[in-house]
RNA sequence: UUUUGGAUAGCUCAAUUGGAUAGAGCAGUUGACUUAUAAUCAACGAGUUACAGGUUCGAUUCCUGUUCCAAACCCCA
């Protein structure tokens, strides 16, 4: 166009303006792959603080979701951010191995075909370890930094070993009990399961009332205080049914009131005992209309009273307990030890049976008068029938109730009593030592304190035996008589421990006693549970915390989703206070939300609205999901879409956009030779570095609170309105236009150099691959990575000796911003296109004028316009407008435009040699240069 | 049922802990530029701060109640 165009300093860059991220992230990795960054950071940050973020093992089983995404990233922003403090921050993934999902996978994939124990296992192991190179892969791909050659598997035969030493301290500690108590029983898994392995889902199941006649009518009277009485029943109400084989007792309230009714029923007189609050509510449900009440009295006048079980051949006692309440039933309450563990309590009180005629397959065992061999809830309906043969049924209803369901088959469980390994709450007061242990940790967001306290507040005794082949086992030996450990437990656990070390948890489930225990192992039974998962990955902090040379305990973070507290957080803080006497494994716990989708529904096949990672990277690229991550407020919900995704690609260009400018407009700078020393540079270009200087300490201060949401609003803000609407948009006539060499020039390159070094590495921890991308292309001598660095120190503030003060830019872009307004209008009327084309008046007060009148006749390069004049107020002519303090005037500049330039100025032409040129102009192509000070 | 947390523009987030007309960016609309060009710049709309009360000179902020969302608890009989 104009022969003058080589004479310019157009930004240049190899940098591409598209990301490309499907295509260059996976270079990306291999580069990093080569450098074997991870060691390298690990060499260079050897000996400096440290800070542990231990990774909560993913099960071992199915491909990863976009929660799993989510939290990889986000301890990836945690891990990179510490590390860009200058710490040294290990993170070694991990995976839990053991455990029932996966045997259910691998016993799908057999098929019909029979193998041995040993070979199950193995091909559990196989098909677990599978899963981890696929999962493995995939959290790569996401650009989570981490010792990805050597995670910890909860399966490695070390760490399994590690596992049964890690029970036997607990043992040692006395906290481990046997017991025969009703825990929840998933009749598929053929397995107890652990309260987080229970979810409530609703059911409909039979609601019966149910007469349990008393023994010894006379008994009655007494208790009643009246003359006689006969049919006399206690009237329980229950929706199972199928636990009335196992009724040990009727339970009443002991200071509730209770009534005895008489009735009519077929001819025939019959009383009833009732609560009396309940009374009402019974009598509708029974349809009985006629009636009297008799007497009354409370619970506790009841108490022993015997009853005749309804269809067996057994008395049973009416006990008094405070957990029979008023809100539903009768008031009477059908006691079964066996079935639940109220009723296992209150039985042990009153010492009464407790009676599982229940196996584990969920079906009556073969001894079970009436019921042997049926399958509980199918014998519902039974036990409803005989009942009713025996008259004793009054009432029958279909309810549809909140019931506990197996979390994996979605079934309906029972509790069942069974010999089990418990971790005791109270024995050794490990409930009250978690409580006081849990105050010392930091709980981000802090209700994550209530939450936790309110569950161990709670929760009963852990139950840690599990019926299964896929699991480490509990390497105990119990007296066949006594039922008690063996005397050398402690030493006997460890001796396993070292076997298990060399051939993994065969080592025991193959181990005949008598290689242990010689003679005497014909007194003692070899257990053959295997532990709870939740026990494998809850004892991490000793099996890898403690294990490996570059952590420790306690760790300075855990981060997982909000459920892990009734999950990790919990075993882990439940088994680190066992075995270290009231130590937590963490010093602060992180929690995040769920992913939802924009309309806050969780994510579900079914619903069609899940968002697989695997696409997003496919499609956008890593760096757009760890973005996303970065925007959304984590403590929440987080809510994730299309639109949200669109949005996010469209933050992430500018960001990429705005890099890609410094960088072309640092080309031909070598920041060894061409750099301006910090009072050389132009005012304008120490006002850039000097927002970037308080942003920088903004943006450590988001990253150590772990707002990266912040973080991402902040650096997005600066890429778009001080850099891009302000900084860069000002720049460019300096940058094209002046000298290449000039101190105008080089001092806006070195704004640039200082704000590009330091920008790359703000986005570091967030956009990983971005980031070192750029890094690729700046100038200068450099590491090979930005992962490699820590934040930038070469910053520096704006001072009060500047010769633009920080509140007169401030006044300068108020300024400025009311002139574009101004432009604008005379763009609408077509009196200019182009800001160039325009000149300015500004009247203002005499202290402004002073402020302004530093930058000489500088002032326009900053409002972009060909001319700006400076006026007093008073000055005003009728026609300016009015903005807070001051007052402008904008009209076409009528001068001519200069071709190189594009301003239009009076000197235009002034030069014969160059006759289209500004004198600014000439003096820069034919010159020594302009000279510029201030922007 | 209870407990906890939440609800601010179409989207993502602010609002110095009770202070002035509730702010940004994105998206949208309109325009400019062709020297960041599948880019860039500008202007412009857009809000009953979930709802209803209360305290206060003043409430997005504190209190009470309601609605909705989420999580936990419970749902044992």
């Amino acid at each position: 166009m104009s022969e003058y165009k080589h004479t310019l300093h157009l930004p240049q860059t190899d940098f591409p303006m598209r990301g490309n991220l499907p295509q260059r992230e996976p270079e990306m990795l291999k580069r990093w792959q080569e450098l074997n960054i991870y060691q390298q950071l690990r060499e260079q940050r050897a000996g400096q603080d440290t800070f542990i973020l231990h990774d909560g093992p993913p099960y071992a089983n199915g491909d990863i979701h976009i929660g799993h995404a989510v939290n990889k990233i986000l301890k990836d922003f945690i891990v990179k951010a510490k590390s860009m403090n200058g710490l040294d921050s290990p993170y070694i993934p991990g995976w839990d191995c053991h455990g029932l999902p996966i045997e259910l996978q691998v016993e799908k994939n057999l098929g019909k075909k029979q193998v041995s124990p040993r070979e199950f296992r193995d091909a559990c192991r196989e098909y677990a370890r599978q899963q981890i190179e696929k999962q493995s892969k995939d959290f790569q791909r996401l650009g989570v930094m981490g010792d990805w050659a050597n995670p910890y598997l909860t399966m490695d035969f070390k760490t399994e070993a590690d596992i049964v030493r890690a029970l036997g301290r607990i043992i040692a500690a006395g906290h481990v009990d046997k017991g025969f108590k009703p825990v929840h029983w998933c009749s598929e898994c053929g397995s107890a399961l652990a309260e987080a392995e229970v979810e409530y889902e609703d059911k409909t199941s039979p609601a019966i009332d149910v007469r349990f006649q008393v023994v010894d009518e006379a008994e009655v009277s007494k208790r009643f205080q009246i003359a006689a009485c006969s049919q006399t029943s206690i009237v329980i109400w229950t929706t199972t049914p199928w636990t009335l084989p196992a009724n040990q007792a009727v339970a009443l309230h002991p200071e509730l009131e209770y009534v005895l009714i008489a009735h009519q029923q077929d001819g025939v007189t019959e009383h009833l005992i009732l609560a009396e609050a309940l009374l009402n509510s019974c009598l509708q449900r029974y349809q009985i209309e006629n009636y009297q009440i008799v007497a009354r009295c409370v619970g506790q006048d009841l108490e022993h009273l015997k009853l005749k079980h309804p269809f067996y051949a057994r008395e049973v006692p009416v006990i008094l307990g405070d957990h029979v309440t008023t809100e539903a039933g009768t008031g009477a309450v059908h006691t079964a030890p066996g079935h639940g563990l109220e009723d296992y309590i209150v039985g042990l009180r009153y010492h009464l049976p407790i009676d599982n005629p229940v196996g584990g397959d969920g079906k009556f065992l073969p001894h079970t008068e009436i019921f042997a061999g049926e399958q509980v809830f199918k014998a519902n309906d039974h036990v409803i029938e005989v009942l009713q043969a025996h008259r004793k049924l009054l009432h029958h209803e279909k309810i549809r109730h909140s019931y506990p369901h197996c979390w994996r088959h979605k079934t309906p469980i029972i509790f069942r009593a069974t010999p089990q390994w418990f971790i005791s709450m109270e024995k050794h007061q490990l409930r009250q030592q978690a409580l006081e242990v849990i105050q010392a940790v930091d709980w981000t967001p802090e209700w994550g304190e209530q939450r936790i306290v309110g569950m161990i507040e709670n929760r009963p005794d852990w139950c840690i035996s599990r019926q299964r082949n896929w699991g480490v086992p509990i390497t105990v030996f119990v007296h066949k008589e006594t039922g008690a450990l063996h005397p050398q437990t402690l030493e006997l656990i460890e001796k396993i421990a070292q076997q298990i070390e060399k051939i993994g948890i065969d080592a025991w489930f193959e181990l005949q006693p008598t290689e242990l225990l010689g003679d005497d192992a014909q007194h003692y039974d070899k257990a053959s549970d295997t532990l709870d998962v939740w026990f494998d990955s809850g004892v991490t902090h000793a099996t890898v915390l403690e294990t490996r040379d570059e952590l420790c305990v306690p760790a300075d973070l855990y981060l997982e989703g909000s459920d892990q507290h009734r999950g990790w957080f919990q075993s882990s803080l439940l088994t680190s206070v066992a075995m270290r006497h009231g130590k937590a494994p963490y010093s602060g716990v992180l929690t995040h939300g769920f992913t939802v989708d924009a309309k806050g529904r969780k994510m579900s096949k079914s619903l069609g609205n899940v968002i697989a990672p695997q696409d997003v990277i496919k499609n956008s690229g890593a760096d757009i999901l760890r973005l996303w991550v970065a925007a959304t407020d984590y403590r929440g919900e987080i809510t994730v879409s299309n639109e949200i995704l669109t949005r996010i690609a469209e933050a992430y260009r500018r960001i990429r956009n705005t890099s890609r400018f410094l960088l072309a407009n640092l080309a031909g700078f070598d920041p060894a030779t061409d750099r301006v020393s910090r009072e050389n540079m132009l005012a304008l270009d120490r006002w850039a570095v000097d927002k970037a200087y308080h942003l920088q300490q903004e943006i450590i201060k988001a990253y150590d609170s772990y707002n990266f949401h912040v973080v991402y609003q902040k650096v997005h803000h600066f890429c778009t309105v001080e850099m891009g609407s302000l900084y860069l948009d000002i720049i460019k006539d300096r940058q094209y236009t002046c000298q290449k060499d000039s101190v105008a020039r080089r001092s806006a390159q070195t704004a640039l150099f200082h704000i590009i070094e330091a920008l790359s590495r703000w986005l570091t921890p967030i956009l990983s691959f971005t980031a070192d991308e750029i890094w690729q292309y700046i100038p200068g001598a450099r590491g090979k990575s930005v992962l490699l660095e820590t934040w930038y120190n070469g910053l520096f503030p704006l001072d009060e000796n500047s010769v633009v003060a920080a509140p007169t830019w401030d006044k300068i872009w108020v300024i400025r911003e009311a002139v574009s307004k101004e432009l604008e209008k005379l763009r609408a009327v077509e009196v200019i296109g182009a800001g160039l084309e325009a000149e300015v008046h500004l009247y203002c007060d005499h202290h402004t004028v002073e402020l302004l009148s530093v930058l000489q006749n500088e002032l326009r390069f900053v409002l972009i316009t060909s001319y700006s004049h400076l006026h007093l107020a008073e000055q005003r002519p009728e026609d300016a407008v009015n903005y807070e303090g001051f007052w402008v005037k904008a009209q076409r500049c009528e001068h001519k435009k200069c071709i190189r330039c594009w301003h239009l100025r009076e000197d235009v032409g002034a030069n014969a040699e160059h006759p289209e040129l500004c004198g600014r102009c000439v003096e820069n192509v034919a010159g020594v240069g302009e000279v510029r000070l201030f922007a």
